[in-house]
DNA sequence: CTTGATTCCGAAAGCGCTTTCGGAAATGCT
DNA sequence: AGCATTTCCGAAAGCGCTTTCGGAATCAAG
């Protein structure tokens, strides 16, 4: 491979000047039309693209974004990162932009590392996901002006960019349809409310259970981790209790996982004896024993919807223009069904 | 925020020049060990960090490597990615490296997408999964001269650098397992093998069903998609047969769902009447109906081990000695068991 | 034709760093 | 003391692009 093709040389050939060439590339007004496409078509004939770095340092533009990995709870890594990164990456390529991902890092090395991200001129945005409710990275991040979009929302989220579902409004949804199935007590495995994902989901079956006219005490609801095992327990220690409940809510699918098994393991089977369901959709439920019924998000796009919204606020749109809310809706698989009563057997 | 902190502005503030302060940064022998400390605490103390732009100009190299996303051939999206992003992260966070993350294209696009990747200069080095067997991005990439590593392996893998498990050997174990459980008519869903892995595990089968003595004929072995609705494809074409199987081997773990599924349509129980092995060792096979039982990889780190070996090599090492083959193993969970027979029951 | 406005391109100054090179100052040796 | 080294730093030339600015050439208008 002889050198590589440089916009010196490439104007050297051409009989121009490098400001010339590189403005002619670059669609600037003062160049004609025909020595424009005399340019470009030499530029493409000869394989000449500008050296990134070069153009980076020149511009100040780093020509990318950094996504946050959000950190992984289990060692059931998490299912949806390679399908965002995938619509992330589409929405950056369109522009040819570079998408590149940081590890999450202990959380109170993370302003630390968002601040380094950017004075570092790295990138020129950032997508954070499942950020907690008062999240540090995101004052940062504004503070800074700097643009970034959130996938999920903090308590406060009326001045900053996201794109999240509206899992409070879903699990209402979920209680509805137990209590529409005969079920009055409705379980509860929660996750750390410092996710603001995890107290939104709370609230919407708290709320839902009092406009039910149901109780919601704290024995029916049980906070644990967010991983198929945190799900087994919480779920067990619910039906262990004197007074179990007839169904159960998982705060996510993986935790649902957990839940059937505490099911199983005490001679029930879900759906039948006792309703489970889960939050996520994913498609892998499909398969648990039994399908687990769940509330499936429409991440189809999230991905490529994020990137999009992040490079319009990084060309100047105000972030509080880019602001959106989804739905989940309700995949009934086999792990819900009529309360269970002895006699109807 | 004042403007940022640079070079010159450090250097005037230290009385020095531009390049002592930089050599002085870089540990340069030709600075004296006094003026050094001073220009390093200084820098700390002003908080003054290198323009990453204007020295990957300035050196030449790109501080980054990119990962190529495998494509992702089922919307079950591909678990290991995360993991594996988290390693190479790590790995190339220590030298203070960037990670860029470039989705799969179309086939026939990837040679110029590989182009654009290695001559944009965006990268130092990439590493790529899945190969083919005879994968025309390794060739690019060799006869590019650039530094690269491979998630897997192709057919001819004596001259680059490799990380991958010995899935051929896995399935040999696996045989033998089933053989000592009794099994004698044992199917195989496979994938298609212009995958070099799906290859692999083919023949690791075959191999060492004749080594048994059995019958390893075509109406035993199904090609189909490597999604859950492939082996459930796949799994049911065996049952469906004449003289079906007493054990199915599927060469992933998400094939192996369908294939329980298959079975369970059947009115079937997998682990009694007929046994499913599948292979990568998901957790998530622990909540399948049976769970399953699989071969587990060890990928722990596998990631951290690819982004170490292609940095050792991006510093000037030879490919050929980074050349990692790991072993699987057999996790019994319960989708095997000793064969059915009516008599036995 | 002359003037004034346009159109189009060349020249040059950066962007913020690295690295080579040469020379002054400090040190070693006789 | 005198010379040859060695130590340490300053100066300057890039890296490959972008972008401003000014001027030559072209055009329209008087």
């Amino acid at each position: 491979m002889t050198t590589r093709m440089s916009l010196k040389k490439l104007s050297a050939h051409l009989g121009l000047a490098q400001g010339t060439v590189s403005r002619a590339l670059n669609n600037y007004p003062d160049i004609s039309a025909k020595t424009r496409k005399r340019v470009q078509e030499e530029a493409i004939r000869l394989g000449y693209t500008a050296n990134p770095m070069a153009r980076r340092l020149a511009t100040g533009l780093a020509e990318a974004v950094a996504f946050i990995m959000p950190e992984s709870h289990s060692s059931l890594a998490e299912p949806f990162v390679s399908q965002l990164l995938e619509g992330l990456g589409d929405s950056l390529s369109r522009r040819g932009w570079d998408l590149l991902v940081t590890q999450s890092v202990p959380a109170e090395d993370e302003p630390e590392m968002i601040r380094k991200l950017v004075t570092s001129g790295r990138v020129s945005g950032v997508v954070i996901s499942r950020p907690h409710k008062n999240d540090a990275r995101i004052k940062l991040l504004q503070s800074a002006k700097f643009p970034f979009i959130v996938h999920g929302r903090s308590l406060r989220s009326d001045d900053y960019a996201w794109y999240d579902v509206d899992s409070e409004k879903a699990f209402g949804d979920a209680v509805d349809h137990l209590v529409a199935l005969g079920h009055s007590r409705i379980g509860f495995v929660g996750a750390p409310t410092y996710h603001t994902f995890a107290q939104a989901r709370l609230d919407g079956y708290r709320k839902t259970m009092v406009a039910n006219g149901l109780p919601s005490d704290d024995s029916l609801i049980q906070i644990c981790e967010l991983s198929d095992d945190g799900g087994e327990r919480g779920a067990g220690h619910l039906l262990d209790a004197d007074d179990p409940p007839t169904a159960i809510l998982c705060t996510t699918d993986v935790q649902a996982f957990g839940a059937l098994a505490a099911i199983r393991s005490r001679g029930m089977v879900a759906g039948k004896h006792v309703s489970v369901i889960g939050y996520d959709g994913l498609r892998i439920g499909r398969h648990t024993n039994p399908p687990l019924t769940t509330l499936v998000q429409p991440q189809a796009h999230s991905g490529r919807q994020l990137g999009d919204m992040l490079l319009a606020i990084i060309d100047g749109g105000d972030p509080r223009d880019f602001q959106e809310l989804r739905s989940a809706e309700l995949l009934r698989r086999q792990s819900d069904g009529p309360v269970w009563t002895e006699s109807a057997q």
